[in-house]
DNA sequence: TACGTCACG
DNA sequence: ACGTACGTGACGTAC
């Protein structure tokens, strides 16, 4: 058995558990969301760790509470200070019926003595882990000492070993974490660090120079004039702060191992479970400690499990899985879940469930023994996620039930569809605490209701007649997503390093005129420090503010351009630190080693429009505007075996939806004589004929335009004109009499938003817009603008999907070699070989344009080149 | 975690 | 008097 030892920073996990959950009471009146959060960590690592020693330790001082934090907490109540304090008596009295070692000592901090546990039983060759939510501790991290780090919350924990580390602090060992702090400081530790250094300089002065003693003796070899100067003038404070950072790890403790072994008492667990009423804490510590409680007192241990209702399930094998598939084939249908590790391509099935009737079986390892029936047309299967399924390799046939997407559908502004979202919108009740399963029970719970809930959602779906939208657009376009996402998108690599030496030059020249303009060293990138120099030192006119501060936006500067020449330098710095880091940086972090290309993310159920959204890295973002953002555009070029990247977008199709929608007769004439929008719009509002329309009427034409599809109002367009509200009000106005379709239309809309409360797209996809019957003017016209937009937003949605899948089926079907790799909501992206250019120019034009028969023809511009750039 | 900023349609 | 153009995602800072 290997001899670990965890070691629990119980300080910054109270804090965390605390803010994690919303404030319970007993109904005593007692706080307990800090002890119930901090429980369910611990139950979680005992389960998965399974230490032979456990520890946690205490600040003395417990002054383990910032008021910024508290302070700026939304969503509910301000939490207090006392609110937390009056649970670490809890937190003591649970972990004696555990127990668990509480160890506190006068003037020293939870670190001190983790550092020194840490350091000792590590020299007796424990493997120790030390569970906290406080960055310092990564210093303590050694061969035998690993770190576990909370991230949001409480649950979601990060390990951090001496690799990862290093990773993540450009190579530097764990120890330099101290010499780290010394320079950049921390505000939150009330370390000073020196001043005007942070996280970026000081990783680059440790890496050139070592460590803070080697960079104060050789201050001479800094660049920057000022940055020296800051580091002469600090040298004291430096040294302070490294003290300060240090943690002490020589804490008066000693190390005896049988102080730390767990010996949980049921019965004082129970007094303290049933005297502040957490009971799932006791059922989840009962599940935990089975083996211990099971001699002490069975009858308890039966007691425990009457508590909650779980399914019962069998391990499937090739023993017992012919007599499973043969009732799946008598009743034609099943459920199927499962759960994946790895990412696209590289995708594998960790765990599998199937359910029929009310048996449930569940796979481990040989999942291919299910293989024949997700083959079988014949079977009906209900399944979570079914892009997921095409990832891991599986082929499905049959109707696929994916309730993750028709719920998606029901309900398009949920944040996330989980299992328990999902249950919730069937309506199907949960009648266990679900958070405390453990993955096999969490599988095997789920899939026990997923038949009623699918029949609950298609009944749903129905009714609200989105089920063709299901099964004509959702469900086949996840297919077609997969595909997508496992292709994914070659990228030059070697270009992409090349670029990045020379933005980085640039960047650093842009940065040392600027520092100079300046007259000192400042972060660029924080906004709060910029706006300092600007607005106070340099006293430059303040135009606009945030709520924290000054507004330094690109909007702001531009307006100041003639007013200093560190302006433009911002600018400047500003778009390319934007494409280096964004795109260069990001981009290249996701290259995948093996296929050498990017597999983006199509999130099919995050928009409430209908959008696709493109993540890990967005693919529906890379620049185009401007010459410098093309420059990465064209790092995207054709894979190996393939010759060009071919580009095929939709002309104006919002606008020709508005056009179908509103049968606004100029903008249904304009469109049917293939005239350019805008300028016959131009010609209409300001009543000139067609070639008397000057490049500045077609331009605030343009914008008009644009604002109707966003929803209109006189102050958004104002500020996009540069004109004033009351003179932006009169092109609204002038604009809606003389094209009264479009005034009709969108009366209509929001009308119908008002009394359906929802909006629907042309193939039915709806959203609801509750807060149109605001009281609140600021959020009933946010409402209304969205009920004029979705309609259009949503239909461009679904037509470009309906596209998405015929143009995928006939490429297929004509058996090519070309494919379609991106979606960027009106443009699809493919890489091709050049003797199929034709064909499938050919093939696009006919699922593109007559995907739908509008009012108006639906146009699209196909172009091609060498890289995505050039396929403008 | 929240905010400001900026990339795209 | 109020105070916004619609829909996204990623990065960096500061709290």
């Amino acid at each position: 058995m290997e001899r670990r030892f965890i070691i629990i920073d119980g300080s910054s996990l109270m804090y965390r558990a605390f803010f994690a959950l919303p404030l319970l009471t007993s109904s005593e009146g007692i706080y307990t969301n800090a002890i119930m959060g901090f429980s369910n960590m611990l139950g979680k690592i005992l389960t998965d760790y399974k230490p032979e020693l456990i520890a946690v330790a205490f600040d003395k001082s417990r002054k383990t509470f910032r008021t910024d934090m508290y302070e700026a907490y939304k969503g509910q109540r301000a939490k207090t200070p006392d609110e937390l304090k009056s649970q670490i008596p809890l937190l003591q009295e649970f972990l004696a019926a555990l127990g668990i070692a509480f160890i506190e000592k006068d003037n020293y901090e939870a670190d001190d003595i983790i550092g020194t546990l840490a350091k000792k039983s590590a020299s007796e060759g424990y493997e120790v882990l030390i569970v906290t939510g406080d960055k310092d501790a990564l210093q303590l991290i050694e061969p035998q000492v690993k770190v576990m780090l909370t991230r949001r919350g409480i649950m979601d924990m990060q390990i951090f070993d001496e690799e990862a580390f290093k990773e993540k602090y450009a190579g530097l060992e764990p120890k330099k974490l101290i010499d780290i702090k010394a320079l950049m400081g921390d505000s939150s530790d009330n370390i000073p660090g020196v001043p005007g250094i942070g996280e970026k300089t000081a990783l680059k002065l440790l890496t050139q120079l070592g460590d803070l003693e080697n960079l104060l003796d050789n201050i001479d070899e800094v660049s920057g004039k000022k940055l020296k100067e800051k580091l002469e003038e600090n040298k004291d404070l430096a040294r302070l702060s490294y003290k300060l950072a240090t943690i002490f790890c020589d804490v008066d403790v000693n190390f005896v191992p049988d102080e730390y072994k767990i010996a949980p008492d049921i019965l004082k667990l129970q007094a303290f479970c049933d005297k502040y009423e957490l009971k799932t804490v006791l059922n989840r510590m009962k599940k935990i400690f089975a083996d211990e409680f099971k001699s002490d007192s069975e009858e308890e241990l039966t007691l425990d499990f009457s508590a909650n209702e779980m399914p019962q399930y069998q391990i499937l094998n090739i023993d017992n899985i012919d007599e499973f598939k043969n009732d799946i084939k008598v009743q034609g249908k099943c459920s199927i879940l499962m759960q994946t590790e790895g990412k696209v391509p590289d995708v594998n099935i960790k765990l599998m469930a199937i359910c029929v009737s009310d048996k449930i079986g569940i796979l481990k390892d040989d999942f291919a023994l299910v293989n024949d029936i997700l083959a079988d047309e014949n079977i009906i299967k209900n399944v979570y996620d079914v892009k997921s399924f095409y990832h891991a390799g599986l082929n499905l046939a049959g109707k696929i039930n994916d309730v993750l997407l028709m719920a998606y559908l029901l309900e398009p502004a949920k944040r996330s569809y989980e299992m328990n979202v999902i249950r919730q919108i069937a309506e199907v009740e949960e009648t266990t605490d679900y958070e405390q399963l453990k993955d096999e029970e969490k599988i095997a719970y789920d899939i026990q209701h997923l038949d009623e809930i699918c029949k609950t959602l298609q009944e749903k779906l129905k009714d609200m007649q989105m089920d063709k939208l299901y099964q004509d657009i959702e469900f086949p376009l996840a297919k077609m997503l997969s595909d997508m996402e496992m292709v994914g998108i070659y990228i030059n690599e070697a270009k992409l390093d090349e670029m990045n030496a020379q933005m980085n030059s640039e960047l650093n020249l842009l940065e040392q005129d600027i520092y100079g303009l300046a007259g000192e060293m400042f972060n660029i990138n924080s906004p709060k420090q910029l706006g300092e120099i600007l607005f106070v030192k340099l006293g430059l006119p303040a135009l606009k503010k945030t709520k924290t501060g000054y507004s330094t936006n690109a909007e702001v500067l531009e307006n100041l351009i003639y007013a200093h020449p560190i302006i433009s330098k911002i600018l400047d710095y500003r778009l390319l630190n934007k494409l280096k880091t964004t795109y260069l940086d990001g981009l290249k972090a996701l290259i995948n080693p093996t296929t050498k290309r990017i597999h983006t993310t199509f999130n099919q159920t995050v928009t409430e429009t209908g959008r696709l959204s493109s993540s890990e890295p967005n693919l529906q973002n890379i620049p185009v505007r401007t010459a410098e953002g093309k420059k990465i555009r064209s790092l995207f070029e054709p894979g190996e075996g393939y010759d060009q990247i071919l580009s095929a977008d939709y002309s104006q199709i919002e606008l020709r939806i508005m056009a179908h929608m509103s049968e606004d007769k100029h903008f249904l004439e304009a469109f049917r004589n293939n005239q350019d929008i805008h300028q016959a719009t131009a010609a209409q509002v300001f009543n000139v004929p067609i070639d008397e329309v000057t490049p500045q009427m077609r331009s605030r034409a343009k914008a008009v335009n644009f604002g109707i599809i966003y929803g209109i109002s006189p102050f958004g367009l104002a500020k996009n004109l540069h004109i004033s509200p009351k003179e932006a009000g009169e092109y609204i106005d002038n604009y809606l009499r003389e094209c009264s379709g479009v005034k009709q239309f969108m009366e209509k809309i929001v009308q119908q938003a008002h009394e359906k409360g929802y909006v629907t797209t042309l193939f039915g996809r709806r959203r609801y817009l509750p807060a149109i019957k605001s009281r609140n003017f600021t959020q009933r016209s946010l409402a209304e603008r969205m009920a004029m937009n979705t309609p259009i937003q949503g239909t461009a949605a679904d037509i470009i999907k309906i596209a998405m899948n015929r143009a995928s089926d006939a490429i297929k079907k004509a058996g090519l070699k070309s494919r379609i790799l991106l979606q960027v909501h009106d443009e699809l992206v493919l890489e091709v070989v050049d003797k199929e250019i034709e064909q499938v120019s050919e093939i696009l034009r006919e699922a593109m344009q007559n995907t739908a028969k509008l009012k108006v023809p639906l146009t699209i511009d196909i172009n091609y080149g060498k890289n995505w750039a050039e396929a403008k």
